[in-house]
DNA sequence: CCGACTGCTTGCAATTCGCAAGCAGTTGTC
DNA sequence: GACAACTGCTTGCGAATTGCAAGCAGTCGG
C-alpha cells in the first residue's frame, strides 16, 4: 500500500487512490448506506474480511478520504466521517453506477438507487453533496425536504418487498 | 481473475470489470492516446509489464470491453479496437479526470486534457464518442472539424513545449 | 455478573504482481 | 539475401497482497 506516484496523471492518481476493489465499496456504503462504525462497515453486500477494512480505512484516513473520531455514545467505537474530498466523488459514483447498470449484470435492488441517481441528474447530486456535507462536516443545513439518502433508501425498499427481498441490504 | 460476480450493485461489479491499478490506464492509452498495438501500450507513461498487460488485455477482451482482430499491414501486429461499451467510460474518464485534478497532485502536462474535457462538458464528451466510434466501430461519420483528440493532444503539446516536456507525452 | 458487542490483530496459505529475460516469426534495409 | 529491428506475447521466480479463520482486551446493557 506503498505510494508509488507512477505518474501524474489524474486517471493514475486516482487509480492510487481507489484502484482497488474494496476501497470504492467502502466509500460507497458510507455514501449511501450511512455507515459510520467499523462493524457497520463489515457487514457489506461483498463481504469484505476485517483485516482488508482496517487496512483500508487506515488508508484512506492517511489519504485525507476519511476522518476518524471517537463516537460520545461509546467508548470502544471510533467513528468514520466522510471529507469534502470523498463527498465530491459523488458525480463519479453517479456516472460509475449509470455505466455498470447499463452494461453489467445488476441485480434490481441494488441498481435503484443508481437508477435515481442518473435521472435525477447533477441537480440531485449537488443536494445529496449538500446533505452529506451537513451530516459529516456539521457545516451548513441539510436542506429542505426529505433527504436524498432517505428517498434512495425508500425506493429500495419498495423494490425489495416487491422482489421478495431476493436480495438483502 | 476469475468472475467473483460478488454483488449485483452497479459500482461492484463496475469494480470487477477495472478495478485493478492497469485495466482503465490501458483504455486511457487507448481513449486518449489513440494506441492500438500491443508494443505501443506497453509503452505507458507508467510503464507496464507486458505479461500484466497481455493478461488484462485478453481480459478486457474476453469481457466485451475490447476487440482484437488481425491488422492488414502487418502479418504479426494485433489490432485492438474499443466496444460501444467502453467507448461509453468517456463520462466516467471525464468525472474521475475533473476529481482527480482537483484534489491529487497532478502535473500540468497530464492533466491539461482531463481540464480540457471537463471545461467542454457533455456536449464535447458526446462528440468525442461520435469519433471514437467512427474509428474503432466504422459506424458514422466523425463529424466536421478538428478531432476532439486531436485538439486534447494539441493542447498537451503546447503545455509540454512550455515546459520544457519536463514529462514525456 | 454475564453475554453480546466494540475495533481491530495475528497466522497462514493461496493468489497475484512485477521484473527480467527470452522466443519464433515478420519486416525493412543495405 | 543477410541482418538488425520489431511483432505479440510467454516463462521463471521472488516479493507483495489477499482472504479466511480465529482470537483478544476492553465496554455496555440487563
Amino acid at each position: 500500500m506503498l505510494e508509488t506516484r507512477r505518474s501524474g496523471c489524474p486517471i493514475n492518481l486516482s487509480l492510487e487512490v481507489f484502484g482497488d476493489k474494496w476501497s470504492l465499496l467502502i466509500l460507497r456504503d458510507m455514501v449511501f448506506g450511512g455507515k459510520r462504525h467499523f462493524r457497520e462497515l463489515l457487514r457489506s453486500e461483498e463481504g469484505i474480511a476485517s483485516n482488508i477494512l482496517a487496512d483500508r480505512l487506515k488508508h484512506l484516513v492517511e489519504l485525507g478520504m476519511l476522518t476518524k473520531t471517537d463516537d460520545p455514545t461509546h467508548k470502544q467505537k471510533a467513528l468514520y466521517s466522510l471529507t469534502e474530498m470523498s463527498i465530491e466523488l459523488v458525480p463519479v459514483f453517479a456516472q460509475l453506477g449509470a455505466w455498470g447498470r447499463k452494461w453489467l449484470p445488476v441485480t434490481e435492488n441494488l441498481s435503484i438507487r443508481a437508477e435515481l441517481l442518473e435521472k435525477g441528474g447533477p441537480a440531485l447530486w449537488e443536494r445529496f453533496m449538500k446533505e452529506l456535507r451537513a451530516e459529516h462536516l456539521g457545516k451548513g443545513r441539510p436542506g429542505p425536504g426529505p433527504s436524498v439518502r432517505a428517498e434512495l433508501q425508500a425506493a429500495y425498499e419498495r423494490v425489495a418487498a416487491r422482489n421478495g427481498r431476493r436480495a438483502s441490504q
